[in-house]
DNA sequence: ACCTGAACACCGTTCAAGT
DNA sequence: ACCTGAACACCGTTCAAGT
């Protein structure tokens, strides 16, 4: 076929295009050799399992994230800034949020980000265990939050479920349900497990800065504390 | 097979079985088949595809949550209760939290929780968009948070990642990863991006309390502004 | 109504063989 | 060193056929 010089971030840079384009779950080692022109043995020789390929994908999107200087902003300022830009950073590849939600990110590429966020922390007045606690609690709250906001709909099911389910909840008891009923005008579709679309094609901004606000909220009481 | 009077629940339990003992990943049509002694495509005929499966084993995990009486505690009180329930849960089938996770949770059986939630969420003084909002922070924190903690690891890789990744670890240049470098201790294992092992079998309980404190903290001083 | 059995179009991965 | 080509043991799902 012709094909030479086949490398390791070519073959990474397909599988992340694929991805965005066809979803993860549409990924495979043979329609993404197809893709490159190549047979899917030879993606074994660069990169081995497919394991291997989604987590060295997953890399390079972490990669991407270009924090602000440290001493430019406040503390709190300054992680507020970086939750937004990991959220953005996961927006760009909604597709492969669920790798990062629910698989074990264990990779050196995300190391700058842990220094820098720890780092600041330190400034803030965080120290041994407390520091480790709050660093979590950040962490956590970014990429639990985002990859759930980012969530897919149940795959390959009939296209009315939407409709279907937007109406079961709109037609709800009320009262046995009180409280949705009274606000269910800002809750459906805006909620978690009260929505139908994903977050990549209504995203939850407004929620997200609110929840971030709370957390830093939460740090500034915690901090005095310490 | 002289197999008679296969049902719906029966077929969610031994999938929700099958998914505990043997993983998320492990879980097909074709074995699950196996397991109950019937036909692949008997299934089909009694619960749809697999999505729909899944989406049915979801929500007997959610249905499985019963939450404390709502007027025993302080709107705060019961907040950090069910946070700890809903952890349990989830803890209870950790193979199934990807689900919870990273697909769009639309079943009936997590309206009970929806509506509790917002009941003293309301109580406690939010309404109307910070209702949403806050109501957003807590369930994104929850299920966001506690699908990341147990995270599983990268798949059929090989048996010494987890020791070469913490080797790595150990092993940074401490002129770049300066913060890093003098919490090490505290931190491999035990943090998101620098662990290698799930929550399943090394859970984050100190942690989550602690998380979970600070949206408690974050929460009370957004009530008094409102 | 409920299940069988065959069939279709896929998978990830291994391995011998080529160049 | 790098890739081909065949092969193995799987998938989800459809559909005609049985009872």
């Amino acid at each position: 076929m012709g094909r030479r010089s086949l490398s390791r971030p070519e073959i990474v840079t397909a599988a992340l295009r694929y991805v965005d384009q066809h979803g993860l779950e549409a990924l495979s080692m043979r329609a993404l050799a197809k893709e490159i022109g190549v047979y899917p043995t030879a993606l074994y020789w660069h990169i081995g399992t497919k394991a291997q390929l989604v987590g060295a994908v997953t890399a390079t999107v972490l990669d991407d994230i270009v924090l602000p200087a440290d001493h430019e902003l406040r503390w709190d300022e300054w992680l507020v800034e970086v939750a937004r830009l990991c959220r953005q950073a996961m927006h760009r590849h909604p597709n492969l949020s669920p790798v990062i939600g629910s698989q074990l990110v264990v990779t050196t590429a995300a190391l700058p980000l842990v220094e820098r966020v720890l780092n600041v922390l330190e400034r803030a007045g965080f120290t041994g265990r407390d520091l480790v606690d709050v660093y979590n609690a950040v962490a956590g709250f970014i990429l639990g939050w985002v990859s759930l906001e980012l969530a897919s709909g149940p795959l390959d099911v009939e296209d009315d479920w939407q409709e279907e389910y937007a109406g079961q909840l709109r037609s709800v008891n009320p009262n046995a349900y009180p409280a949705m009923t009274r606000n269910m005008d800002l809750l459906a579709g805006n909620a978690f497990m009260t929505r139908w679309e994903s977050g990549r094609v209504r995203p939850m901004d407004r929620s997200f800065e609110a929840s971030l606000e709370l957390l830093i909220l939460g740090l500034r009481v915690k901090q005095e504390r310490v």
